[in-house]
RNA sequence: UGGGGAAUAGUGUAACGGCAGCACAACUGACUCUGGAUCAGUUAGUCUAGGUUCGAAUCCUAGUUCCCCAGCCA
């Protein structure tokens, strides 16, 4: 971050995106004198990785400029909103690194002083309670070419209104029976401006204010108090609002009181995956995932369960900007920056998906060697290991080929590769069942490469990984493919629909995988990069003595990438 | 056919009238006890047409395409 000297404004690390330049005019101009931002997510789901990107562009605005930062629900519908996405949200936004202090607040608590608001528009003629249903409502609107009418009951006299606006919160009528709505203008060309409900009539026992109202505020009357009470400058929301922004003014206006600058931004899109609350729900509701947490999942349990630090995901949010139109991240940059950093920081360990068995004949029977094993060439600190080493190992099953092509170097007849950390061993031979699968490799070893180095300086072309049979735990894999077989999951043509576009294999369980004895200590959440393979997190279904593995993100393959080119 | 926004390599972004740069992806090669990591390199871009200017991604005009808005959702 650089400083302006000649204003004191900080002026943002690196580039300045246009949210960061409109704080910095707006500081440099003394339309406010310090930053203070928000994220008010609605408790009606769970977080996914597209608020993430706004979490970090609220956060992160606040961080630059040395201001404060609020968590604020956003709770004003009792009918979709529920404790438990309170405290999925609260628990989601600690773990991503953000920190409130001591400012986390409800918009819920702030429903007295916005009925009083609301009763100071009614009584300087502004707003009116209005009888027509919510079908009339509509009708009365107009469409995007023809201007709306006025509702008959747009004239009332301002006693019978503020009457009408009391019985109303006293509960004396139906739901949907009347709202209060502000008195604008129903030709306005933006239909927001066409006289907005304010309040709407519902009999609902809310999350946290239990009983005590039955009329709630919409979010265009509530959002611009919710900020201004809160003293907050920046008012940092999704593109979709831009066309609300001029009612979010004109309330705050017509009160006379403290008026944030609401900014707005393009909300992420990514590949392979949907990012709406609406599809997420419904993905759990029809059990096409096992939950909001299912490591397939976009949300941020989700990914944290899959084995996503919340540094991978800040990097992430770093890396993909700020912008004003919609765009779409490729998935491949999430996993790269979960790559970066669980490169530097997982230990490494050896297991083996799809066991074969391998049988060095010349090797001692009965005796086991313990190998010295580096736990992470990326940092000496992590120091060493011991591996057992024995007569009866397992081998991955593709690392060994029968009649390999070109350009396979791992394990075949008459060849040598390294056991990782272990010896030189040559393939001698090959046990076969009925049908002709090899289901045992034999081998000879050179008791001279102990530790994986030759004297005579002989390099074999692969070094698979291993681990002895005897010593091996058995523990359970779960692959994860994206959850949408297409890039674009929403594209779809006439008739079908986005589920169509579910991946059916988005998950493969494997059992019976051979981990080193390592991992038994290992407890749920703990990562680590499986040679070879990729980065696996310890499931939560982990029991004592079975332990389960998600796979977070493969190595990168450029092996399987070449076989693939045939 | 109203109003509000927006267009830069395959993808995501930077350049604020002065050499179109970075990252991811892809592709070469080097190195390697992970076909990982690392290192070096290559490919590839200003929506279109005019205009202003010594000079335009940037300013102006016209067009094209895309997104958002007709919930008593947020």
């Amino acid at each position: 971050m650089t400083t302006d000297n000649a204003t004191g404004v900080p002026a943002g690390p690196g580039p300045t995106d246009f949210i960061r330049q409109a704080v910095i005019d707006d500081l440099k101009s003394g339309r406010f004198d310090h930053v203070h931002t928000r994220f008010p997510p609605e408790p009606n789901g769970y977080l996914h990785i597209g608020h993430a990107k706004a979490l970090w562009i609220d956060y992160g605005v606040c961080l630059d400029f040395d201001g404060k930062f609020n968590l604020r629900f956003d709770d004003t519908n009792p009918v979709k909103e529920e404790q438990e996405y309170v405290d999925s949200i609260i628990f989601d936004c600690r773990w991503l690194g953000m920190d409130w202090e001591d400012r986390l607040f409800f918009g819920s608590d702030y429903f007295e002083q916005m009925y009083q608001w609301a009763e100071q528009l009614v009584l300087k003629g502004a707003a009116y309670v209005c009888d027509l249903t919510g079908d009339q409502v509509s009708e009365y609107r107009g469409t995007l070419t023809q201007p709306g009418k006025n509702s008959p009951w747009r004239d009332r006299g301002v006693e019978e209104n503020l009457d009408l606006f009391r019985r109303m919160r006293a509960g004396e009528f139906a739901d949907g029976s009347r709202t209060l709505r502000a008195k604008i203008d129903m030709a306005s060309p933006n239909l927001n401006l066409r006289d907005p409900v304010m309040y709407r009539i519902l009999h609902q026992a809310h999350h946290r204010q239990g009983d005590k109202w039955c009329i709630y505020p919409m979010y265009d009357w509530a959002h611009g108090l919710e900020d201004s009470i809160e003293g907050i400058t920046h008012s940092l929301c999704s593109l979709e609002y831009e066309n609300h922004r001029p009612l979010y003014d004109w309330f705050l206006d017509q009160l006379g009181i403290y008026h944030p600058r609401q900014i707005e931004f393009a909300r992420l899109n990514m590949t392979f995956t949907v990012m709406s609350k609406r599809k997420l729900l419904e993905l759990v509701k029809e059990k096409h995932v096992r939950g909001w947490d299912d490591p397939r999942m976009p949300t941020l349990s989700g990914l944290r369960r899959r084995g996503y630090t919340p540094e991978a995901i800040r990097d992430f949010c770093k890396r993909i900007g700020i912008n004003k139109y919609d765009s779409t991240v490729d998935m491949g940059l999430l996993e790269h920056c979960l790559r970066e950093d669980l490169n530097k920081r997982a230990l490494r360990v050896m297991t083996v998906l799809r066991p074969l068995k391998l049988v060095i004949d010349n090797y001692p029977d009965g005796q086991v060697e313990q190998m010295e094993a580096v736990n992470n060439p990326e940092d000496a600190s992590a120091g060493t290991r011991q591996v057992p080493f024995s007569k009866v190992l397992y081998i991955e099953q593709d690392d060994f080929m029968e009649n390999p092509p070109r350009k396979f170097f791992r394990l075949s007849p008459g060849r040598e590769v390294r056991l990782r950390y272990g010896y030189f061993v040559t393939c001698t031979d090959v046990v076969k069942d009925a049908a002709g699968n090899v289901v045992e490799v034999r081998c000879t070893y050179d008791p001279a490469t102990r530790g994986g180095d030759s004297p005579d300086g002989r390099k074999p072309k692969a070094t698979i990984h291993w681990v002895s049979a005897e010593h091996a735990r058995d523990v359970e894999v779960r692959l994860y493919e994206p959850l949408f077989s297409v890039p674009s999951p929403d594209d779809v043509d006439e008739g079908k629909d986005w589920k169509d576009n579910i991946n059916p294999n988005s998950l493969t369980v494997l059992s019976g995988c051979k981990a080193e004895p390592t991992l038994a200590s290992a407890k749920a959440g703990d990562r680590f990069q499986f040679e070879r393979l990729g980065y696996f997190c310890v499931d939560a279904d982990s029991t004592g003595d079975k332990l389960v593995f998600n796979r977070a993100v493969g190595l990168r393959d450029t092996f399987a990438k070449e076989m693939k080119k045939g």
